[in-house]
DNA sequence: CGGTGTGTTGACAGCCATCAAGAGCCGTGG
DNA sequence: CCACGGCTCTTGATGGCTGTCAACACACCG
């Protein structure tokens, strides 16, 4: 159940078979939710942090107007809000994507880990980080791209996130968002989404049907993007 | 020396004697630095984190064309790379604004603090969440405003986090950014930034000269960048 | 006193939002 | 079985916010 994280941790560095096991025991209930559910509700306070076994989440805000925007994608394995054990209140919505398995450990769970094992502490302070370092090159790409290179780079995270956890054949891989909700991800209107899809799908770089993804063209889709994946951290030492 | 950082933490959660005694034996030297000088590059993996004594700072990207992006602004008391000691490698660099003092802790400090200091290393932790909720806000405001609330937003912020460490005078705060600074943080153009500011001044909303920010109506000023503090997690609570 | 950095203003262009309409797909219900 | 509505995708027309280019004012400084 929670191998996908364990996997994901070790990816990073290596947990010993204590704290492997101590991760295995730390979840307490499993949940199937529909797509385009609220896992947790702005404001909420939950007693417990969210982990994503299945399918897609996302992060988001809303504003006055009912305008929305996505601040994280997650997928299996993410730690969805981890951050609630110690903000304690969330300033943000968690709502699926796509139909999901979830699962929950408890804030209290979180406290004795934190007080026991300092390394494995550590490891999902790390995996905090990394999602704070998706949010600055989200920034830098949103302030100083255009629209296409803000695809292009959003299409080449998924991809390596994807292959990292398995879920990705030869280049294709699986995003069940619809075209709006890739807007308020990017900051974009609907519309100027499809257009973008539709460039990159006329260059021959991008197959996008169906929520089926397919790269045609890795190169030239990171070179539009300016993708470089060092701020995923994927490296293996002692943290 | 440490004493802002203290202050800071117990904004959030108290801390006891010996955490705090911890604290001001953690760091190891203090600097002085111009404005516009590198602190961290990026690529770099330091063997110590920064705290930020006086002054302003900024983290940025630059892209292949030379253009730059500030993810965070960060000034006196704020631990500007606490990251560094677990995503061991800079994927960004760290900037002065103006002329600092900074302070360092070893890596090694920290791991030690991890693995002593549950409490004290959750709220190092949780220091680095809210950056990571300024992050997701930002995203936020980028995405789904127009410039004039962007800037609006960036000031009250800036106004809130100034008046936490006491640095705010009924309203009026230094800022010793230029709008070339204002407009890579907004992802904007000099030129842009110049119009909005002229905008707010015009409308008796901010006055902005020589580097020092009056706020002559807080509440407008609010209201057009739909300013909530929440995501700055200001309370004072068990963590 | 000239050079550099910063702020200011105007003209123009372009990217992208908005509005609108239609097509394809799918589940529901008659 | 077919009609219908809802959701998503698609495409065109129009407008506006903001970028770019350019020029100038001003302060500071060597």
């Amino acid at each position: 159940m929670s191998e996908l994280l364990i996997r994901k941790l070790e990816r990073r560095d290596l947990l010993s078979r204590e704290e492997k096991n101590v991760l295995r025991n730390a979840f307490v209930r499993t949940q199937t939710l529909r797509a385009d559910e609220d896992i947790v509700h702005e404001g909420d306070r939950p007693a417990e942090s969210c982990l994503l076994l299945d399918g897609f989440a996302a992060r988001y805000n809303l504003l006055a107007d009912g305008r929305r925007q996505i601040s994280a994608i997650h997928i299996a394995g993410d730690f969805v809000d981890l951050h609630s054990f110690l903000l304690k209140t969330m300033d943000h919505g968690v709502m699926t994507l796509s139909p999901v398995r979830v699962t929950f450990v408890p804030h209290a769970t979180l406290a004795q880990i934190s007080r026991d094992y300092p390394h494995l502490t550590r490891l999902l302070w790390l995996s905090t980080l990394i999602d704070s370092a998706i949010h600055r090159r989200w920034l830098t790409v949103m302030g100083r791209s255009t629209a296409t290179a803000q695809m292009a780079h959003l299409i080449c995270e998924l991809h390596c996130r994807m292959k990292e956890i398995g879920l990705c054949d030869d280049g294709a891989f699986h995003v069940p968002m619809t075209q709006e909700e890739l807007g308020d991800t990017l900051g974009l209107s609907t519309v100027h989404v499809n257009r973008v899809l539709a460039e990159l799908r006329n260059g021959g770089v991008v197959k996008w049907q169906q929520n089926e993804v397919t790269i045609l063209d890795l190169e030239r889709l990171g070179e539009i993007g300016e993708f470089d994946p060092g701020y995923l951290h994927l490296r293996q030492e002692p943290r």
